[in-house]
DNA sequence: GTCAGCTCACTGTCTAGTCG
DNA sequence: CGACTAGACAGTGAGCTGAC
């Protein structure tokens, strides 16, 4: 488990490269390059993680991003300047994460993801009852009897601790969203299905985005101590994995070939919004659920909000039984809920049977009359102005550098602290502008400025 | 008179926001 | 999402003040 301090982060990362040198003195791992792992005995910990990083991550086509549980920000890193020094270094940090996709910036987003060659499912068996005490081995001969490694088997299995991640290889993905958007949607289809097929061993059905970042073996599991390794790791064949075509897997799995946009072509089109109609749904219940859970003062909603929870739910997974489940659970959550009757009489009637609406967000924020400081909170249902100030923040946000300043900001601190040096140095304003090149109109401002800190 | 430092009007660039 | 723009702000330089 890490034991830096959240502040203390984005020096660490900045150090990360100059400790290799002294991890190497003190731990006595010769310097691997990440190409190399064979060539040295390195500890198993060390190995399964570059393993795992080189079967996700093996073309050098852009930025990984990294994270540690106990960190909000994440830092990147490309495989050029990967060794096993460094990946121990890493990994002996504490619960560290790593992202499926590679992105061609700094910035962990869908519109930056780059390309992708995994996906993951994600299969909490803990929340299963019946299932949450057995050990993960036994969890996979389980879903091995029940004929679910049958096409497509996963590549290979990690146990993270508390769950297992199955890991399906594909073949090297190109995702910009620019050029290759529809692998992003196919992508996610896929997964959907694959999560339908471990529906009941608990896969996440959150698991689709191509953004997602997952521990890494070699780790311990941040809330349960436990180590993630991968399963069977010794019976792999690590230069024969399984790897699968995006596509074709798609097609075996029943899924329809998305086409590119043709003019009002009706199957194209179901196809392709179909995964989009999903998350906005999906998200959508999420929205209503939280406003529902969080407001003191329900009585006045929760009708209309528990049914337009309903429908959104019923349109994002089309699971009657899960709807029924999860909607007396959010009703009991809600500050004064409905009695039990009432839930079936005036909601799942309706819904399971009625037709599908879509709805505006504007109708669901005035049924639901919700304000713009809620909005914060939410991740879909929001005014056109509340979306226009998230884009604002951001682009704010991305003006700015690691040190909070604009570049004019950050030119100026630069040269106070130049003057500031020169002048416990002993140098007169005079000296000063020659040094700088400022002017002394600058220097004398900056000089007044100084003395007044 | 010389020097160090200060003031203020001004310029050009950058940021933040609007519009289509 | 790019073009556009108002306003903010960093920086300049002429001219001023006061100490020596």
């Amino acid at each position: 488990m890490s034991n830096l301090a959240t502040d203390d982060f984005g020096l660490w990362v900045q150090q990360l490269n100059d400790e290799v040198e002294e991890v190497s003195k003190s731990t006595g791992v010769e310097y691997v390059s990440y190409d190399d792992i064979d060539a040295f005995k390195l500890d198993i910990r060390t190995e399964q993680a570059m393993k795992h990083l080189k079967a996700i991550h093996s073309a050098n086509d852009g930025n990984i991003a990294f994270c540690y549980q106990d960190f909000e920000k994440y830092f990147f890193d490309d495989t050029f300047s990967l060794s096993a020094n460094k990946i121990k270094n890493m990994i002996y940090r504490g619960s560290l994460h790593i992202s499926q996709s590679t992105f061609s910036g700094y910035r962990r987003l869908e519109q930056t993801a780059y390309s992708n060659s995994v996906i993951v499912i994600d299969v909490d068996f803990y929340n299963i009852s019946g299932l949450n005490e057995l050990p993960a081995m036994n969890i996979i001969e389980l879903m091995k009897m029940d004929g679910l490694f049958e096409y497509p088997a996963p590549s290979y299995w990690i146990s993270t601790g508390n769950g297992i991640s199955l890991v399906f290889l594909l073949e090297q993905l190109p995702v910009r969203a620019k050029f290759f958007g529809g692998n992003i949607n196919l992508r996610k289809l896929v997964i959907e299905k694959l999560n339908r097929r471990f529906m009941e061993y608990g896969s996440d059905f959150r698991t689709s985005d191509i953004t997602r970042v997952n521990k890494i073996p070699g780790t311990y599991n941040y809330k349960t101590g436990n180590m993630v390794e991968i399963l069977d790791y010794e019976y792999l064949d690590w230069n024969n994995l399984k790897r699968y075509n995006l596509r074709e897997l798609a097609e075996e799995l029943g899924i329809e070939r998305i086409t590119k946009k043709k003019k009002r072509n009706k199957s194209g089109r179901k196809v392709s919004n179909l995964f989009n109609m999903y998350t906005l749904n999906y998200y959508r219940a999420q929205d209503i659920k939280h406003i529902l859970t969080t407001r003191v003062d329900v009585e006045g909603v929760r009708e209309v909000g528990l049914f337009l929870y309903a429908i959104h739910h019923m349109n994002a997974f089309e699971d009657a039984d899960r709807l029924e489940e999860d909607i007396l659970l959010l009703n009991l959550s809600m500050a004064k809920p409905l009695q039990e009757k009432e839930v079936y009489k005036k909601i799942l009637k309706h819904v399971k049977k009625g037709r599908r609406y879509k709805f505006k967000n504007e109708t669901i924020i005035n049924w639901l009359g919700i304000q713009e400081a809620e909005m914060d909170d939410l991740k879909t249902i929001i005014s056109k102005d509340n979306r226009k100030n998230r884009q604002l923040k951001r682009e704010r946000a991305d003006r700015r550098n690691k040190n909070c300043l604009t570049s004019r900001e950050q030119a100026k601190a630069d040269n106070l602290n130049i003057i500031s040096a020169l002048l416990d140095e002993g140098y007169r304003q005079k000296d000063i502008v020659v040094e700088t090149g400022l002017s002394k109109g600058t220097v004398s401002k900056y000089t007044k400025e100084l003395r007044t800190l």
